[in-house]
This record gives C-alpha cells, sequence and structure tokens, in this order.
DNA sequence: CGATTAAGTTATGTATACATCATATCCTTT
DNA sequence: AAAGGATATGATGTATACATAACTTAATCG
C-alpha cells in the first residue's frame, strides 16, 4: 500500500463526516472550514470535494459550494430500484465466483449482526448500519465484477440518507431496522453458499424491496 | 443555462479529445501539456482530470498521472455484463416512461445511423460510434432514473475503447459494426413505442450481448 | 415604514510558486 | 562492457495569493 497523500486523506476524511451524519440534507461542506479542521490547505480539499461530485455523493451548485444530496420521494425510488437490480447482479455472480473463505467472511458478518448490544438505542442503529454495509458491498466484492461493484457501492451510499435519516423520521427515532435484516441476509448467504445464482439474485432483489417498503411504509 | 467556467471547459475538452481517439489506450494526459494546448493554468485541468478519474473514465497512477485505461480479455466482459444488464433496465424503464417526443428523438437518431456517408471508411465508423452512443445514452436518459442512467453513461463510455480499437485489431481496419446496428436499433424502439417493457428489455440485452460476441469473435 | 440598492463580507475559482517524487541519463567503478 | 549509483529533468502534489461572484447588511430613497 502506497502512502497515502493528502489529498487521499482528505477524501475519506469526509466520507467518514458524512457517514457519521456530521452533516444533514442540504448542508454546505465549505472547503474553508474542511481545510482548517482537517489542517490541511484548501487545494487537497477542494480535490476530494471534487471527486465526491464526480461520483454523486455530493451535489454542487457553481460558485455556491458542495452540499448533501436533498432526499425526495422520486429520488428514494430511483436509487432503491437501482439498488435492487444491480445488487440481485451482485448476489448471482457471487453465487457463482465465491471462495470458500469469502463464505466464511459472510458468515462472520452476520455474526457481528446478530450480535449488536444495547438494541433500540442509536448506538446500536449506527452499528447495524455500518455492519449492513460491510455486507452488500462484501457481496459486490464477491462479484469480482469492478463496475458492479463500483455502482453498488455508489447506490449503497446513495441510499443511505434514506436508511438513516428517513427511518428516524418517519418509523420513529430508535427503530433499527434490524426486523428483516439478519433473517434475509443468512438466507442470501446460504443462497451464495450453495451456488444457486438464480436464488441468491432473487432473494437479494426481495431483501431490498423490503428494505425500501419499511422505510416508506408510512408515506 | 449559467456561464461555463474553465474547470467545466476543460473537463468537456479533455472528453472530446478522448473520444475523438487522439489518446491510445495507456496513454499519459499531462497536466502541463492539456493546460498548454487548452490555453489555462493546471488548476483547472487537474480539476477536470479528478472528476475523470473519479467518474471511472480515467485510470491513474499516484505520482504519476492519469491514463487511458488499459483493455483486457477479463476486464471487457464485465463491462459487457454491466452494460448488458444496466441497459436492459434502462430500455424496460424507456418504455414504461418515453413521451411521444421521446420515442420520434429516438427514430430520429436510427434514421441518421442509416444514412451515414461512406460506409466502411474510419470517419464513417467515427460517426456510427457516436450516434450509437446517442442511442443508447438517449435511452438511458428516458429511464428517467438518474442512477441508472449514471452508471448506463459510465459502462458505455468504458467499453467504448472495445468498440474502437479492438474492433480495429481484432476484426480489421474497415469494419464499422453496422451489420446488427441499425436492424437492432429498431426493434428496441419499436419495443418502447408498444410500451412492451419485456421485450425492450430482453431485445437491449440480446443486442448488447451480439456487439460484445462480435467484437470478440476471433478471441 | 418598506423596498431597493449599494457597500462589505466571505466562499469559490484560478494562477502561480514551490516541494516532492519518479524516471531517465550519465558517470563512475569493478 | 556491464552494473550500480549520483544527478538532472520534468511531472505531480501542495500552499498561497489574488480575482470574482454570491450573499448579507446597512443605508438611502420613495
Amino acid at each position: 500500500m502506497t502512502q497515502p497523500n493528502f489529498e487521499e486523506f482528505a477524501y475519506k476524511a469526509i466520507i467518514k463526516l458524512i457517514l457519521e451524519n456530521h452533516f444533514k440534507p442540504g448542508d454546505l461542506l465549505l472547503e474553508t472550514e474542511l481545510a482548517k479542521s482537517l489542517e490541511l490547505s484548501r487545494t487537497p480539499v477542494r480535490h476530494a470535494l471534487g471527486q465526491l461530485v464526480a461520483q454523486g455523493f455530493l451535489d454542487k451548485k457553481k460558485k455556491k459550494g458542495c452540499f448533501i444530496p436533498l432526499p425526495s420521494p422520486d429520488d428514494a425510488r430511483h436509487v432503491f430500484y437501482a439498488r435492487e437490480h444491480i445488487e440481485g447482479l451482485t448476489a448471482t455472480s457471487a453465487a457463482r465466483y465465491a471462495s470458500e473463505q469469502d463464505i466464511k467472511h459472510l458468515y462472520t458478518i452476520i455474526e457481528k449482526e446478530k450480535n449488536v448490544e444495547h438494541p433500540g438505542t442509536q448506538e446500536a442503529k449506527l452499528a447495524y448500519v455500518t455492519i449492513n454495509e460491510n455486507f452488500h458491498l462484501t457481496i459486490a466484492n464477491i462479484s469480482h465484477n469492478r463496475y458492479l461493484e463500483q455502482y453498488c457501492q455508489h447506490s449503497f451510499w446513495r441510499s443511505h440518507t434514506y436508511i438513516f435519516f428517513f427511518d428516524n423520521y418517519y418509523n420513529g427515532l430508535y427503530s433499527n431496522g434490524q426486523k428483516t435484516g439478519p433473517k434475509q441476509h443468512i438466507e442470501i448467504a446460504a443462497a451464495i453458499e450453495n451456488r444457486n445464482e438464480e436464488k441468491a439474485g432473487n432473494l437479494m432483489r426481495q431483501h431490498i424491496r423490503t428494505t425500501f417498503e419499511q422505510l416508506f411504509i408510512k408515506i
């Protein structure tokens, strides 16, 4: 691993801030502020922000700045539709290419998911969201398709706002979305383990549809 | 439309250079050179290159520079697999959401495709590739799903190398890939016009599979 | 008193100077 | 003559100064 430079450092630091919900939708991420808080000049920060905009994690208005995308019902439908089908593909491919070790890794993640402490608290929810991300992105990685993996990662992150904020807003502050999580994850892992490509894909699509429906059950 | 700034100008100029094949796979795109030839400072050029890397149109090695992605058989399979399924989705969605005007637009593109002059020349091939891109990205746009559109655009552009270079290399300098193009494009447009979502998706997947197979028929 | 406009403030956009690292070249040494 | 290392070159990476445009606030006018 080559030594990370400041641009990379800034990039990862900003993503971390976003995923840890230091910002809410619509918030401006100011180059000046970020540079000061990360103890860098504006140059690498600006570059990192540019990357995040190019990848679609942030939106931007010219001469105004970069900001956390504003959620909308339409956007939510679009992200989850894309996720449903792309992750269907990653699950199918994963069932074909997973190694013994890959499958072990999946079950390790599921074990962690079962054992999240203090269920019902905000910490538990953050832990759950992190583990959930790990599960989905691991399957994308196992698919051994760089493109699908990239699109999966992107759409997952774009759906993060909805998983975190909307869930709080619509389903109560302490909903942790675990009702369906581990059970469906186990079924998906099993299908991958059994090399059942079609079933893995179907279960994954169903899983993401369920997630979406639970989030927006009140809308 | 707001006035484009230098970053945007550089971004579009570089894309134009790439699509017009001023570079070949592996070529370095030097900030210094581009800045000089575009008569800008390195700053906006560097920013634009960063965007292109973030979007996956260019690869990058640290402290080395940005370069046109190197093709490989694995990579080709991955891109076309991703394209096949993502564009299957865009075609399906397009069949659902296309307006009268959208469909007219599609047929306009097909007309242009039929009337490419001097078939068999390199100019005709460049024209064909441009029109082909237009057809596929238009359908992505009609899908009305920002995410699918983005992924479609990305995977299409990543497959550009193969459509342009490999086709020359493996199938002769003056293959223009038109054998299946217009015919299948017409069928897809018809399915979209008839609101036959499933058929549109199937035809699009078949079309991209055919493209792939014709490109790599010799491998 | 309200609205409009003008000045001030602040963040982004751009150019440039400098630091750092990768590579190529040439010289030295065996 | 070949191998190894010092040096030169030129690119990227970073900081900073300045230009520009948007927003804020205050002052002026109707």
